[in-house]
DNA sequence: CTGAAAGCGCTTACAG
DNA sequence: CTGAAAGCGCTTACAG
């Protein structure tokens, strides 16, 4: 029932100095080896382990990193985090987790903590209130004081710094024409999460396929699932849908849960593309063709990025890393 | 451009002692009105943010809890996760995540990562791989250097610490005397997390249940989802199962796909109750009952014991907190 | 090869 | 009401 060890007392212990202990411990060549190996040893039998709380203040450096995101219950969030951790736990870093809760105030809050000497570098994926409101004075606050941070996914281009995203437009774009090359032609957008950059970008990367190809748009945004539902259902009534690019695995859920509600046949009748690759697209009957946001390579490269900046190994210039991503097909579209 | 102010910079500007700077922020009475209205004001402007390191070293406390989870992707740790990272800002303490990925040695070093004077306490669910080997040494550490540990989920009854679970065994017995009641009389145990804790558990309740009914006890136990299926159809086939007790979301629902696929009807052939409330119970055709696992409850009453125990709150003597739980009953069983 | 000293940025008991 | 001093636990340039 002890309690932890420090450097004074092991120096006590040995009779030589803190700074002795030290040094030997850090396998210095100014200690004789047989100092080394005393202080090594009685460090080991002590089970002493360094405050990390006064190496990092000594060393104005944390080896950890801070991660913000908005969310962690959507699928993508959950796996971008998964590989935020496997690569920070590799170049022997730790990171500190805090969600915003799509809130801006929140996620200032969660920057305040941790800006204050916690943190080597802040990861950051921008909650909802902040990408609608464009009030980014919180996010300059991170630069003004010279902290790396690195945005993922959830992006705006103004803000100085490395970013890590996918093309989101020009993925709707491409989804919206694979739609069309299964004769659909009528192919509604459904959203559960207006007013993030990613839908933004999607709506005009469908904006665009529409236009090229001449075919009128229709959007469902909704609020709660039974909205969804009801906009849907009125749509097929219509006769106005047959096909749905979903920007978020819900809707995308939702609306195959609707449309097989109401006696209709997918993909034969109803062909669906989603965003978003989570354990819901893979075993709703019928499984869900979605673009692959590559959640995991985000996040890993997002910390990466953030080591290497920190480490000083990247040009001053700061990287935009736009990942290239692909259709995975399932059974919601029409076989190639 | 600048870089963060300190004390003494504050302390210079104003002509003063950095001890007058600092009480004066913490609005010491021993410190003028006027003093602390100008020092308030410079740090102010100056965007004073005091450094939580130092802070830290010197209160020997950091007002941050580290926690460590097998793994994030599964619903049960996300919204687990969620929970405590909701109640530990309520409660002004931060949350410092580490995975251990289902094993022992990651987990291990996690905790050495933690124990280095980061965190006031740890919250764990322990990885399958310490749980199979039942090889604790590397918690008994936290004990002895008297961390405040708190276990949830996944806990082992023999380490001296605070724990928060559910009642495993007594859930999964009335789940199959449910099942019992819908005249079910073939009632097969489906698992994906063998080796758990909390599997062990609901294998206990589920054999218990079965002694008491008279019943034959029948085990699906797999790693891949391919074995799942391929061992379901097998039994539907020799006539040896109509429910199915199923002790993950995975396995609720790969248990479902194979009894629809081999034209099966649900719940009128097969039933169904599975544990863990996730996204796909909610949403799969037919969706799925479920005994609801209280995640984020365990996350937050864990977190709040955690705070607790760390401000002396509590009496000496460990709580086990075992929670109440309850079936969510949706259409993978007869309605009541 | 070893140690005394300064310092990271803060807090607080004590003196004046 | 204000400040000098000690200390949290470490690191490292410097002296010996």
């Amino acid at each position: 029932m002890e309690n932890r060890v420090t450097l004074k007392e092991l120096s006590k212990l040995l009779n030589v100095s803190i700074s002795t202990v030290s040094k030997a411990l850090r396998d210095s060549p100014e200690i004789s080896p047989e100092t080394r190996k005393k202080v090594k040893e009685l460090a080991e039998l002590n089970q002493y382990v360094p405050n990390a709380l006064a190496q990092n203040l000594k060393n104005r450096k944390t080896k950890t990193i801070g991660v913000i995101i908005p969310s962690i219950l959507p699928h993508f969030f959950a796996k971008a985090l998964h590989g935020i951790e496997t690569k920070a736990a590799e170049l022997g870093y730790g990171i500190i987790i805090c969600i915003s809760n799509e809130s801006r105030e929140k996620e200032a809050e969660s920057i305040k903590r941790l800006m204050n000497g916690r943190v080597d570098g802040l990861i950051l994926s921008l909650s909802r209130e902040t990408q609608a409101s464009k009030d980014t004075s919180h996010i300059m606050d991170i630069l003004k004081y010279r902290i790396p941070l690195v945005l993922f996914d959830r992006v705006l281009e103004e803000i100085d710094c490395d970013k890590v995203s996918i093309n989101d437009a020009l993925q709707a774009e491409q989804a919206t024409i694979k739609l069309f090359q299964q004769s659909c032609r009528k192919i509604v957008y459904c959203t559960g999460i207006s007013n993030t950059s990613v839908d933004d970008q999607r709506k005009i990367g469908y904006l665009q396929a529409l236009e090229s190809l001449k075919l009128d748009s229709n959007f469902v945004e909704f609020d709660t699932p039974e909205v969804a539902s009801a906009a849907i259902q009125k749509l097929l009534k219509q006769d106005k849908m047959d096909a749905v690019l979903a920007s978020d695995e819900l809707s995308a859920i939702l609306a195959m849960k609707s449309i097989l509600k109401s006696g209709y046949r997918i993909p034969e009748d109803v062909a669906i593309i989603g965003f978003t690759n989570g354990s819901m697209s893979e075993h709703f009957v019928p499984s869900l063709t979605t673009v692959d946001q590559h959640a995991e390579e985000q996040g890993s490269l997002a910390l990466e990025t953030m080591v290497d900046r920190i480490e000083g190994k990247l040009p001053a210039d700061k990287l935009n890393y736009k990942l290239e991503t692909s259709i995975i097909q399932r059974d919601s579209t029409l076989p190639e």
